[in-house]
DNA sequence: CTGAAAGCGCTTACAG
DNA sequence: CTGAAAGCGCTTACAG
């Protein structure tokens, strides 16, 4: 019922050896041959199957996306997931390779990646000193990491210039007047994306001769939600501050949101500097200031440097930095209300 | 250097049909081979190809999400899309699925569904009488169609009660004493997602004595940016309206927005009900009237459904409709200013 | 320029 | 209870 090569074979009075030279372009074929075959294609609608195909080859047009650790809510709640798969999609999509989608959950079970034989894989975010990026590892396929600060060589990755990111947010905020600068993020640790942003906080606050206060810094804010209810960390500190760098756009959200309530007004009563410039940055009310990482291009990009590992094609940089870009809208002001502590 | 069945096959001292038969379940085998031979795939952690065993079984384990003729900007910005993906990931998992996800543009190419041997299909939003729909039905592979109100019979369906949605969103309105309520949309057709839910803004006008006025149903707002531009056009009607209804929430964002600018007060000048309830619509300022429809569970249900059409099971419905449910929240009021027409 | 044949990693009757 | 063999749809040397 499904056609296969034998059928355009025997319909072009050629063997299947034949048909495979003009489907990969491979041996030598009269054109004349080969012209018949290709209307007998075209005709039947037939389609080699990559199944047959890779059996042989090792070769799928299968990549994988991976996001790891994800709570059910964060998945499907950040769009920033969401522009990356868009952009890798995008990226494959004229070499005919497809995108399946995993998030893998607590347990490290990659088996999907045998059992389909997956070419190669982009994996997002990931602890270069956790089980599964060993596992990955272990995979020896062809993989980019995305947004993983891994110092290991020979590993391709793509990021932005998160420091910078950090560095631009707090400097913008520090311009505006602002010297006690609320940092709210997900989760402190010494690596990885937002590791990079605090160290541009530290570093903009160093150059104003300001001191970094911990107090000032609020984990788990990282989420909607959590950026909602940093808003009340921020309004009982013991020293009030006037700004706060959200680091990512939902947790600034959260916070405007939170802050709302509680009857501060952004950014009369405080500004507000998010990160990401997801899509609807710019219709929120107030819009938000943000620093813009061009998630779909970073998304391209991967997919980019992926096929050419798969393709085997010579690929220099083996750590893409992309810009990144302090969007000024309306959460942020200067500081009106100055010495008056 | 990948391990395949012969591997362990030879290390167990039997044949390859023997491990084929523990791996499946199938023949009868005694359990001693078995647990020695599970051991040892245990060992070398063994995971079957798919592709080898597609070839034979003709499937792959493998579906398809099909999201058809969307703009660039509107497949990654709405987040209805990616609820929805994440509901059928997650409706695949434990039955150790995974999910492509392809984007189909203008042309009608689906010919990785026979490349990858994709073993069934969900396809969002679709229109009866598109050549793709044609296309899809050629495939003759399962397929669950969503959003997309097929009448012809033994098409597997899930869709959302978007009547009702219409009817409870116009309703609400009513009973606030709105009365020239407009209608925001994508574009005005005579079936599909939106035509039921103009259906149901119908039915409730009639109810309520009033006349179907043309003129307050808007088309091309179904997007962020359309939903911004038909601020405007809202404030320049002859006849003063004092409600919208926008098919969308992320065009209600922008709705909302463009009101803001042109100095209209959401709610107190003018209320807006969306659409979908997506993530953040709580954290909008104002929170966001809406219609929930659950999306995740949605995206879960269509993947349940075919995994049963995929897995021979009895299929009893071949048409699901999800509830909906009017979610109130601050961006719609109870009509100041009475009859000062 | 073209074809016969082996082989990719599995499954499935069919023998035994 | 277990194995030999054919076959799924392709590709790839190797002959000719």
């Amino acid at each position: 019922m499904k056609i296969t090569i034998k059928d355009i074979a025997k319909e072009a009075g050629v063997s299947v050896a034949t048909v495979s030279n003009v489907l990969n372009g491979t041996g030598r074929v009269s054109e004349e041959t080969a012209k018949r075959i290709r209307r007998i294609i075209e005709e039947r609608n037939y389609v080699p199957s990559t199944l047959a195909r890779g059996l042989k080859n090792k070769n799928t047009q299968l990549i994988s996306v991976i996001v790891p650790y994800l709570k059910k809510g964060d998945f499907e709640e950040n769009p920033f997931f969401w522009q990356l798969v868009s952009g890798v999609e995008m990226g494959t999509k004229d070499q005919a390779f497809n995108v399946m989608l995993t998030r893998v959950d607590r347990d490290d079970d990659l088996s999907f990646v045998k059992r389909h034989n997956v070419d190669g894989l982009i994996v997002v975010g990931i602890n270069a000193d956790s089980a599964l990026y060993q596992n990955i590892l272990d995979l020896k396929i062809p993989t980019v990491f995305m947004d993983s600060y891994i110092e290991q060589p020979g590993i391709y990755q793509v990021h932005n210039d998160d420091l910078l990111g950090g560095y631009l947010g707090t400097k913008h905020l520090l311009s505006q007047g602002h010297d006690r600068i609320v940092l709210v993020m997900g989760r402190l640790a010494d690596r990885g994306v937002e590791y990079q942003r605090l160290l541009g906080y530290k570093k903009a606050l160093a150059e104003a001769g300001l001191a970094y206060d911990t107090h000032l810094v609020m984990e788990n804010g990282g989420s909607m939600l959590g950026g909602y209810h940093a808003a009340q960390r921020i309004t009982v500190l013991p020293e009030k501050a006037t700004a706060a760098f959200v680091l990512s756009d939902i947790g600034a959200m959260g916070l405007i949101k939170g802050l709302n309530e509680m009857g501060k007004k952004v950014p009369e009563d405080i500004s507000v500097v998010g990160y990401d410039d997801i899509f609807y940055t710019e219709y929120m009310i107030p819009s938000l200031t943000t620093i813009r990482q061009d998630i779909f291009k970073k998304g391209m990009m991967a997919a980019g440097l992926l096929l050419a590992q798969i393709n085997g094609e010579p690929v220099p940089e083996q750590s893409i930095f992309l810009p990144v870009e302090l969007k000024v809208r309306a959460s942020t002001a200067k500081r009106l209300e100055k010495g008056c502590e």
